[in-house]
DNA sequence: GTGAAAGCGCTAACAG
DNA sequence: CTGTTAGCGCTTTCAC
């Protein structure tokens, strides 16, 4: 039924569809909102006369009255000092966005909400800002991970709907999301020792994130019970070369580690291989524990022990938040943490 | 100077500034848009109202008669039947959607135009469809690479400015930007013969995907030069895990193979984890070349010799062609070539 | 160089 | 249950 009508040039609007049908454009407009309270032989003849002019309402003209666009953004933040890869090739490399896209769609998908990704770097942040405060969307899940990143901030004074992805450098007060990431290091601090680690240390994410800060946080805390009161530390960028880096310089100045807490899957990956590639096995001489479970973590060779981090759940939930958010500006914002639970492979 | 006005719940109109200004809507809207006939002070006085209220112009308002939105999509599409992966992990997994994006980004960027990224898998599609004929944006980059993948013929029928990342299944009158890829696979052969393999393989991507088909042609073709008629073929995914299982495959059933030719970094990389893990060394029993000079060749141990394709710069390319075109919606359609080149690292 | 007025395509009261 | 009417906020002729 694509019977698209002589193309001149513009498409066709409601008053065409209107006349097209005998109708108004009151009546046209109630069966393209699905109002009920139209008779049930002119619904099908406006029906029928919406499919033979092909026509599509025109999103400008009812959004500028609706003030409603049914699309939310999914932004994903880079601060400004940035670190080696390219921030684009990171983002479309890490398997957390992924999730949380998918997470997210979940949720929107079922309701006709659209999803747009937008990456936002240094030079791009201007331009991003002013296409969120146009009204291109109704609200932003914004995925902001470095505390020194001034776009929860920015978005904050925009008064556009938002919800975090996770724990904010500075309080603002949008919504997040996020998981217990102490109590997910202490699962791996406990798996490690129960397996009979002798010598813990861990690699650690960028402390100028909080999921790095948290996680160092909470293994040192766990580690506090068990006697083990100053472990060997090591920061890295999250990325599989860095951890691998890590790892060498980490036995290389510790050599009697043999349990190994790493903050992220990708990390552990690079770490594993290291290990490996310095002539020793894992997990019989360095037990290596991840965290996310992400792709990556199954991938690895041997596939890794890790925290699972409910990502999509995490994600879904950031979505209904938004979506209430939305449909009601006043309601009161809130934090969610989730529960991390330890998946046990063959690294540890 | 982020001086808000009481927050009477809208934000503020042309009007609104104009009064402020004490000058017309029109005079506003010329200062806005950068229209030359503006008398200096009286631009100056409407700046500083404008600075006063916070004013931002309303998109859908704007776009209502202009019929632009000054922004643009990139759309990643997934054809219907999906392999292994779940569609967003291997999209945001995928180093090449990441420096598509770049290239793109590099182009829209200075010139103020918007870049949103859109994945599309089936249970998506109707609403990303809808999304676009709303007129959210003005045109759409299309990374679409299955040949089967109906959405190339769908903008079509859309009638909204496309341009494709590839060389479409179906021939479809939107422009679109390549690699030659023919010449890509010869380069590899020529590499392996040149460093004095005597037999050849290749680990090949989908068949259902042209860049698939056209590597594997132009492998076969290279090689009828050097008499070797039927080199052994593995089919694999594009992902590291396939191209894995494709390479300990293709050793099993052809353990004299010393050359292999691999579809993609991704897979090459996987395939060298394979061949070593069966015992052989990397280059000197088996050397490999892979495909794309993506982030994972240099990741990858030992670094990878591969193809490079300029993605970076042929993004840039595509959206050059958008922005022609949707200036110029009579402009004819074309095709764009780009050479590779041969990138040695240690690998081959 | 500036203002007045019309209209983009749609929804939302309000009558009927 | 359907039609009429009045805008939403902006750009764009067209006079002045």
């Amino acid at each position: 039924m694509s019977t698209v009508p002589a193309d001149g040039g513009r498409p066709p609007t409601l008053e065409q569809v209107a006349r097209y049908a005998g109708v108004s454009r009151s009546t046209v407009s109630r069966v393209i909102n699905a109002v009920p309270t139209v008779a049930p032989e002119i619904r099908e003849t406006v029906e029928r006369a919406i499919a033979a002019t092909g026509y599509v309402p025109n999103l400008a003209a009812r959004s500028l009255v609706t003030r409603r666009t049914d699309s939310v953004a999914i932004v994903i933040s880079e601060p400004d000092r940035t670190s080696g890869t390219p921030f684009l090739n990171r983002m479309f490399t890490d398997p957390y966005v992924g999730r949380v896209t998918a997470g997210a769609q979940e949720v929107l998908l079922p309701r006709n909400i659209h999803l747009v990704v937008i990456p936002v770097d240094p030079p791009a942040r201007h331009l991003v800002l002013r296409y969120l405060r146009q009204g291109h969307v109704d609200g932003v899940l914004l995925v902001s991970s470095h505390v020194d990143d001034p776009m929860p901030g920015l978005l904050g004074e925009l008064d556009i709907p938002t919800v975090l992805s996770a724990r904010p450098g500075d309080p603002v007060r949008a919504s997040y999301v996020d998981v217990d990431q102490r109590a997910g290091a202490r699962l791996a601090v406990e798996h490690l020792i129960g397996r009979g680690c002798r010598r813990l240390a861990t690699i650690c994410g960028p402390l100028d994130m909080t999921a790095g800060q948290d996680r160092l946080a909470g293994f040192r805390a766990a580690l506090l019970g068990y006697a083990q009161p100053d472990p060997p530390v090591v920061e890295a960028d999250f990325t599989r070369a860095g951890g691998e880096a890590a790892a060498r310089k980490l036995l290389a100045g510790h050599p009697d580690v043999d349990g190994l807490f790493v903050a992220n899957d990708l990390m552990a990956e690079g770490a594993v291989r290291a290990v490996r590639e310095l002539g020793r096995t894992v997990p019989d001489d360095v037990a290596v524990v991840g965290f996310d479970d992400s792709s990556a973590a199954v991938e690895s060779h041997p596939a890794l022990t890790t925290i699972r981090q409910p990502v999509e759940e995490m994600a879904a939930e950031m979505a209904r938040l938004l979506l209430a958010r939305i449909r009601d500006p006043h309601r009161l914002s809130r934090a969610i943490l989730f529960h991390p639970t330890l998946v046990v492979r063959a690294s540890a």
